[in-house]
DNA sequence: GCATATATGTCGGGTTTCTAGGCATTATCA
DNA sequence: TGATAATGCCTAGAAACCCGACATATATGC
């Protein structure tokens, strides 16, 4: 009933995982962080999705991880990005374009004519 | 490797379908090729995603179906807008905007200060 | 008679996300 | 000191959604 919650998009958030690291090698918590503060508070990113998605983005050798200490002097998992995975995320990104560009058509379709 | 499907994004596929047929009644098959016409073949729709679709949205009462005749003389299943499917498309296309606008905050992130 | 286009549908499988927890360490504050 | 929050990692189960494959039927044209 109520569904005021903000549903991630499927299959947005591996993109969104890779460009964040793209900016510079970060653990889990801090990507989450850094992806609803640059989203302005449009993504929130719960757990039992981003550590997952992590895991699956290891796994095809788009991230890569190294335990190292955190900002706040704690053990954490940096995750930084592999070749594949830029040449991955840059496709991506591409490939959101097309698909926002493929939707806005349908979007601002006008009228048929009778 | 290769993985060149285009793979409809989750989600969306309920939002493009209530705008094909706010553009006018149509039936399924003929709602698959104008999505397909409108995106310039960006969408293909499936027969085993389209047509659970059209149940779905019939269910929520966003849709709603009648038999009739089709252009080529047989008969077919006519699905037509209800005002409160016309309502969800409209707030659909405002999260869309959204949600576009939010991801591209990410994708245009500056790299982060050292 | 047969292939193709039109037209609807189901089924199983795979992927992704959410909810809802668990566990451990450090910082903060009463 | 003791409680609570914040940081940091993780998993399991369920739900949703899409795809590929298949099944069925009629109309058209060769």
């Amino acid at each position: 009933m109520s569904e005021a919650r903000i549903e991630l998009l499927r299959g947005t958030l591996d993109l969104l995982i890779l460009k964040v690291v793209a900016l510079g090698p970060s653990h889990g918590y801090a990507i989450a962080q850094r992806l609803q503060q640059i989203s302005k508070d449009f993504f929130q990113v719960h757990q039992g999705s981003l550590y997952p998605a992590l895991h699956r983005l290891e796994d095809r050798d788009w991230l890569q991880a190294e335990w190292k200490e955190s900002e706040t002097g704690r053990e954490a998992k940096f995750y930084s990005l592999t070749k594949k995975g830029r040449r991955h995320m840059e496709a991506e990104v591409v490939n959101w374009g097309r698909l926002v560009d493929a939707v806005g058509l349908v979007l601002r379709a006008p009228a048929k004519e009778s």
